[in-house]
DNA sequence: AATGAGGGCAACCGCCAGCCG
DNA sequence: TCGGCTGGCGGTTGCCCTCAT
């Protein structure tokens, strides 16, 4: 099986693209689709490879992205989506409406993974937040993680950094909002609804490790997670997860 | 005011899987 | 069945901006 060069490298352009650039290839799909990335450079009239094309419609000039600061709601998704899922970042976008697979893998690399770090007490932040804006939550400030007891469901495998993390994170002492806890109550119920027909609660396996490499190991797995959070997401009036 | 460090994010790179002739 | 082509994905890079000194 031969691997197709990515593209011509001569004469095409890379780099950040100019609101020119994107005018034509907003304007090509449009008007036309994208049914072949590869050809539609050449069709628009740019001087760009199909996978820049596609990756900059994708990630930037889609109609439904979603831009600005990611809420308080959809960073606890990202965490417990990723704790489900592993590095699997498109198909968590695929729960996030409008957020990228991309932007999501950014704002775990950069906000949210150091979030769960444990944080040495000692170790203030030298340097403040970039920017925030008003409805943006405190990047590193605690998340309300849905740890319960119920998580004895994989606590009895040998999960590491997510629980150390979250364990810390509860005993952070900043504001938390109430109306995104997930409480005990939450997870007794959830997890009475996800109980299989013998009563028993599904098996979720051990395998929800951080690297990917970990992922579920069967599809049941991932379901039994989806459902589960899809649920959370109802019960917890999160707008839009 | 200058400058170096660090963070954020858009974009690129390389691999993989599926489709199709 | 095989091999080429393409889209899609995750990892990584590098530029730009902000902040601390």
């Amino acid at each position: 099986m031969g691997r197709a060069p990515c593209c011509e490298k001569m004469g095409l352009k890379r780099g950040p693209w100019t609101p020119e650039e994107d005018r034509i290839l907003v304007a090509h799909i449009e008007r036309h689709g994208h049914s072949n990335w590869r050809a539609l450079p050449k069709q628009a009239g740019l001087l760009r490879c199909g996978k820049s094309c596609r990756l900059r419609w994708i990630n930037y000039l889609r109609p439904d992205i979603k831009r600005g600061n990611f809420t308080r709601e959809e960073e606890d998704a990202i965490i417990h989506l990723h704790h489900m899922l592993g590095n699997r970042w498109s198909a968590i976008a695929t729960r996030l409406p409008g957020r990228t697979d991309n932007e999501i893998k950014n704002v775990w690399h950069t906000h949210l993974k150091k979030r769960l770090e444990p944080k040495p007490s000692s170790q203030a932040p030298k340097r403040k937040p970039k920017k925030q804006q008003p409805e943006a939550v405190t990047l590193d400030g605690p998340t309300t993680l849905p740890v319960s007891p119920e998580q004895s469901l994989s606590s009895s495998t040998t999960t590491t950094t997510d629980y150390s993390a979250a364990s810390s994170l509860e005993n952070a002492d900043s504001f938390i909002s109430e109306e995104f806890q997930i409480d005990d109550i939450f997870w007794s119920e959830t997890l009475a609804m996800t109980m299989d027909s013998s009563g028993s609660p599904i098996e979720t396996g051990d395998s929800f490790g951080l690297d990917g490499a970990s992922a579920p190991s069967t599809n049941d797995d991932v379901d039994f997670w989806l459902k589960l959070f899809m649920q959370a997401s109802d019960m917890q009036t999160l707008p839009q997860i």
